[in-house]
DNA sequence: TCTGGGGTCCTAGGACCC
DNA sequence: TCTGGGGTCCTAGGACCC
């Protein structure tokens, strides 16, 4: 058996933590630069915000609820996350850690009549410890978990819910196809087109038909409704296959020194996850968009793939290849809204196969990149950083709504007044 | 005025090999 | 008239997830 712990509206609940003043009143959580709604608590959701909105449409339902709204806070939802995965370790040896809110349990060990106690104890710990409220789905598949966890938050179940043989049909009944796992805006389309509109119904299909239409990932996921697990617990690896970092300006850029130090600054923070990873990569792709919503203006969109001669997670190095083909393909006259660098070709840097020609001194190169790197934790992001990503505000992201890093800095520690 | 960020996996098709 | 058979590797793009 397994178990799926999700935290409940997890963003809107770390803003609770520390101001109970929130609780039962609408609360909402921005994307970067105060853009989409990617986070919102049951009264918001009541009141119809949904997920994903622009925020500047919704003013007038802001207004009129008072619904309370902040700036994403990642500092702070990073290092509660951290907290919650914590206390479901001690509880439950072998777990999957499968985003920032959400963890898989592996509950083989169990037996089956203990299954429900260990879920409201996980419920209860996390609660007491950490002030956030979580649901518990349990069943035979991660995909039934996932159906189970969506029942769990219904207010009668006290989120807890466990799949069984007795109940196991009329949870899917009760369950539209759309919110399976592995079902979303086309295969839905597609579902519909046929007819299929329960989870039940989907079981129910026949399995070579759904392989010929939706491929072996449909395949697993009928599967895994039909209690056949396809998808085991993985808690080995965390290396990350590709690094992103990319960001929507908050103001349009034109010029080109504004571009090349926004991109020095994406390549020096994925470059600081490679090496956190201790991988190198060889493949390096960037992006620069213009915004697709202002069909006033002229569209552009430039991406480039380079390759490295020999896998690397050197900031410099990389930036070098990076900013000398920036150069190359930057074209004057657009109003840029979005740019971002991704690393690909990862291998573990200990796996790097060396260049005959390769005349860098890799040795040296480590030293001084430790360095840099232990003197970044010690005084604050970017205190030692390329003159090439500058010390540019306008390019600052908007956050008008942001609360404290309470967890995090020391600066921002709670203080009780008595 | 204003519209996020970061990932994974699968497949088809091209290029290549003997 | 008629043009084989069996592979691998890579990549772009699609679909999905949170």
């Amino acid at each position: 058996m397994y178990g799926l712990v999700d935290c409940n509206n997890f963003y809107a609940s770390c803003e609770r933590i520390f101001n109970p003043k929130l609780n039962k009143k609408p609360v909402i959580v921005l994307s970067n630069n105060d853009g989409c709604v990617i986070a919102r608590s049951n009264e918001s959701k009541r009141i119809g915000i949904k997920m994903g909105v622009p925020a500047f449409k919704i003013k007038s339902i802001i207004k009129k609820f008072n619904v309370r709204v902040f700036s994403t806070n990642f500092a702070l939802y990073g290092d509660i996350s951290q907290r919650v995965m914590a206390i479901i370790s001690d509880i439950i040896p072998l777990i999957e850690i499968y985003s920032i809110d959400e963890a898989f349990l592996d509950l083989s060990e169990f037996k089956s009549e203990e299954l429900l106690n260990i879920a409201k104890n996980i419920r209860c710990e996390v609660l007491k410890c950490t002030g956030i409220p979580v649901s518990i789905g349990i069943a035979k598949t991660k995909t039934l978990c996932k159906v189970a966890n969506h029942i769990a938050k219904n207010k009668s179940k006290n989120g807890v819910f466990l799949i069984n043989d007795i109940n196991y049909n009329q949870s899917l009944e009760n369950i539209s196809v759309e919110k399976i796992w592995g079902v979303g805006f086309k295969t839905h389309l597609f579902l519909k087109k046929y007819g299929i509109i329960t989870a039940r119904q989907l079981k129910d299909c026949n399995l070579k038909w759904i392989r010929s239409n939706l491929s072996v990932t449909g395949e697993r996921m009928v599967k895994e409704l039909c209690g056949i697990s396809c998808n085991e617990i993985n808690n080995t690896s965390i290396t990350k296959k590709s690094i992103c970092t990319s960001r929507t300006f908050g103001k349009m850029i034109t010029s080109y020194a504004d571009l090349e130090s926004s991109i020095a600054m994406y390549t020096t923070r994925c470059a600081e996850k490679l090496r956190y990873q201790s991988c190198s990569a060889k493949i390096a792709h960037i992006f620069i968009t213009t915004n697709p919503f202002r069909k006033d203006l002229k569209q552009n969109i430039i991406y480039k793939t380079i390759q490295f001669p020999v896998e690397t997670n050197d900031t410099g190095e990389i930036l070098n290849y990076i900013l000398r083909t920036l150069k190359k393909v930057y074209q004057k006259g657009y109003c840029y809204k979005k740019a971002g660098v991704i690393l690909s070709g990862i291998i573990p840097t200990n796996h790097v196969q060396c260049n005959i020609f390769d005349k860098k001194n890799r040795k040296k190169s480590k030293i001084i990149l430790d360095t840099v790197d232990s003197i970044n934790k010690k005084m604050g992001r970017d205190f030692v950083r390329h003159a090439v990503q500058g010390y540019n505000n306008t390019l600052k992201l908007k956050q008008q709504s942001l609360s404290p890093c309470y967890t995090t800095r020391w600066g921002d520690l709670l203080k009780i007044y008595i």
